[in-house]
DNA sequence: TTTT
DNA sequence: TTTT
């Protein structure tokens, strides 16, 4: 009914990008996550939590992120289940983002940060594309709603 | 850089549904969301939040909502400043909407929750659309993909 | 480094309420919670998320919540990867829920909502306590800062 | 019902300490949070969001958060409103803060972020407490639960 | 009072 | 304009 997490951490390896048989785009990649909190051992533990991204917010994902780099992660939790060829039930567990923000530098502003962002559409709801079909190139027309556009 | 709300509340009156000059559906209603806690004097406050939703969400909502039902919010916080005609510096929050989700009886499913939905594309990623035009119109083909598409 | 996961969804059995060996109260449950669109064969699917609540909050909801009703939870992702008695590395993904909302009929306030209430401290940043050790207890003291106390 | 707000963005100033009267430490600053698409113009649009935090937190981000610092703020929003002075309805929106992540450099681990942290308590759950009192002072004792300890 |  |  609901389902959205946002996450920041750090890139465990450097993503790698690969299509689908229908040439959709799509990115993994395993995010370490500090908690916030140190365990009886008074140690600080981690959750490495997989996420996956699809379609133009892969590609983009694959060009700019590396291994070790701070990033912020939104999307839905999903847990896929399936047999495996011994026959076992396994749970898969990852994050679907929709939304991926670079928050360390990426030597594009001097040392700011969100240098590249990537957008999904939230949900899936977008019709599929292809890799060469980016959702997201500018047509020339404007994406937003002016004030004056306001009724109230 | 990154700006993500999730509400629950209720409508404390009937949303109302308006077009711009150019004709894009704009809907706001007001959402009481009581504090999970009880002030010094005992008693459970309420915060009265303003949300907004566009396009064909607004009129979803506009259709399905009422006063005084239970709904969830996912948006994001915006807030507008602008000089009122007595030279005034005012600040205007409110939530954008992106998703709605019905969580009292709809007379859907039987008792059922979330009879009906609402997503908008977050962000306003999307282009200007006129009322007619109803990006979430089905068009008859899937709109996500299948396991068999997965390259893993 | 920061870690939120707000879902809606259905309880798919009744809780049970366990004790660890130190007397902490833990109660898990799984939630079903329903994609926002539909697969290539036009089936809506369903993830379902394991959820922990711990201590007071567990009590909570292994009293008052059952197979089937409706609830907002707050959490964080936790992954936990281990070896099991094969020698094969299993990773377990669940939400440790810190704050959980019963949003149908509680048979409470007339129809209302959130008849019940849950919140624990999140991050696990509060101290170990046994189950017989209320961290919610009312003291009789004022939990939150008046108007008055405000110095702007 | 449920009221959860995260935020990435720099602050616009440095922050002010202050106290209440009866002596609880609150800090406010204004994070200005950047749009993630642009307006008719073409030109990214920013919102000016008020934050304020309370008692530890308000102590660990006036002494460490400056002006221009990017910054992941949890809470929930606030809305308040009063009359003014000249009978005019006012109405003043917030996030109450309950975490706050630093996300740029703090000079402490070695380009790292996350330096230094402060988790309130959300909810405001917690009772009141004079600013000598750190919430989160650390006890010696451990403040998690051990995997031993877990019943299943 | 507006950040990069 | 305040919901339950």
């Amino acid at each position: 009914m609901l389902n959205r997490v946002v996450l920041i951490g750090r890139l465990t390896w450097d993503p790698e990008l690969r299509y689908t048989p229908n040439g959709v785009a799509v990115t993994s990649f395993r995010l370490a996550v500090d908690r916030p909190f140190t365990n009886q051992q008074g140690e600080r533990e981690t959750d490495f939590i997989d996420i996956v991204v699809w379609r133009q917010l892969a590609e983009t994902v694959a060009n700019y992120m590396k291994k070790g780099r701070l990033v912020a992660v939104e999307g839905r939790l999903q847990v896929r289940s399936f047999e495996n060829n011994e026959g076992r039930r396994i749970r898969v567990s990852e994050v679907v983002g929709d939304n991926v923000r670079f928050l360390d530098r990426g030597g594009d502003r001097s040392g700011g940060s969100g240098f590249n962002q990537g957008y999904d559409n939230p949900g899936g709801m977008s019709k599929d594309r292809g890799p060469s079909d980016d959702p997201f190139a500018d047509d020339g027309k404007p994406i937003d709603i002016s004030d004056d556009d306001l009724p109230f």
